[in-house]
DNA sequence: TTTTCAATTTGCGCCAGCGCAATTTTTATC
DNA sequence: GATAAAAATTGCGCTGGCGCAAATTGAAAA
């Protein structure tokens, strides 16, 4: 990737909203770039936080694991999200593990670099503020789910904000551009697999959605789905 | 409350960590003071986010309400924590309606004034970033609990949150220095107040707590706590 | 094409904890 | 001191969904 390719990508990153030509400029020559495989993880959940990324293209899931070895997902990340940012920032130790679910690439910077990115372009602060604050409040949001909502209404929801993130409209409806398995729905709903894929497939039944493994999931009737999510 | 006093009171948030005296200047001669009582609602969530508020003394819940009518307590704040500050530079409507659990004070300035103590002060969007990370990782550890631990543990693990962010030493243990019913508990921790009764009666009978209505919790073998948190 | 393995599905027993109902306790107000 | 109201407690029936087990499916590797 040359500089303007990169700047084409930084651009693109809420991360660098209301950037001008120097920051972006400035921002791409001090990166570097590393590719991700499939499974790969950038780095893991309790490792000190040395770099931040920014995804270049591909997809990310941010995992963190209990100390009784059980997963809960964060959240999906597409082209244009930070990761570790936050992390390296307060000099804590990253909180997940992001996991590449397929091949793709990132941009990364030392801590010392986005550091003096960040100072040399307070816009960066800004959108950081943003950007931790939108996360805080769809965590939020999940946390109100899990705490006041049955299972089958939090998974309609939990589609709905992967639609609302990354759907793309396909002849059929809307397409979640990549691979969710019945097992990662589960994580980031609270819930087992078996609930999942009974509910899935009652749902697959009734023509709301389809898809399976590496066929992605299609929803057919998103506006079935918004109904289910919000019922009482 | 004359410029010292607030400075004083600025000096200990941790917003305001590292600032110079120049800062805390800035902000005590831009600030405005709002005295709250017990139960007062500070703003309410959803609406318009125009000021926000640094709390001096006192102690406020942070409560979310669904579109079913539940609730659900975010955190409790305390001397120093910030009210609203995120919504205000993101420019987003209020997410939460903060409620006085006692009679306080508050200082407060316009989304205006504090985008410019903001910019004039680049500490402050550093700490900023810093205190939008810390509840994040927070919540992230909430919603782990909610998804991963049975009630009991989640709410020992409530409980020794409280007790990290304000507890204070008396004769008989630690003490959570403010009202904590068994309602508010169980909107903590994704519950009903019946279990939450419940689970309370039983850690009294064993010696682990004391305390109920007007009289604060005292948390009388915190380390037995400890252990029913971490349990498998 | 065959084999392997992970993902999905399905049956089913079990139970943590929800929520209804009733009672008791405590605090604030008059 | 009496009353009212909110908070706490307790009994108990019920059920959503967990989790075990087994079978099936689909994709990747050989």
């Amino acid at each position: 990737m040359d500089i303007d390719a990169r700047m084409s990508v930084l651009e693109r990153s809420p991360f660098f909203a209301s950037a001008d030509r120097d920051t972006l400029k400035h921002a791409a020559e001090t990166a570097s770039e590393l590719p991700i495989a499939k499974e790969d993880q950038i780095f893991r959940q309790g490792e000190e936080a040395s770099y931040s990324y920014l995804l270049a293209w591909g997809r990310v899931r941010l995992d963190q694991t209990t100390s009784d070895g059980r997963n809960v997902v964060i959240r999906y990340l597409g082209p244009g999200d930070l990761i570790g940012t936050v992390a390296v920032l307060r000099r804590k130790p990253y909180p997940a593990t992001p996991v590449a679910v397929e091949d793709g690439m990132t941009l990364f910077w030392s801590a010392e670099k986005k550091a003096m990115l960040i100072a040399a372009h307070p816009v960066l602060a800004t959108n950081a503020i943003e950007l931790t604050g939108s996360r805080l409040e769809e965590l939020q949001e999940r946390l109100r789910e899990v705490a006041t909502q049955r299972v089958e209404r939090r998974i309609a929801a939990t589609l709905l904000r992967q639609v609302r993130h990354a759907g793309r409209r396909v002849e059929e409806g809307v397409e979640i551009p990549f691979t969710l398995t019945r097992g990662e729905i589960a994580e980031l709903t609270a819930t087992t697999l078996h609930t999942v894929s009974r509910t899935l497939a009652a749902w697959e039944q009734e023509g709301i959605l389809s898809g399976k493994r590496a066929s992605h999931l299609v929803i057919t009737k998103p506006h079935r789905l918004v109904e289910i999510a919000e019922q009482e």
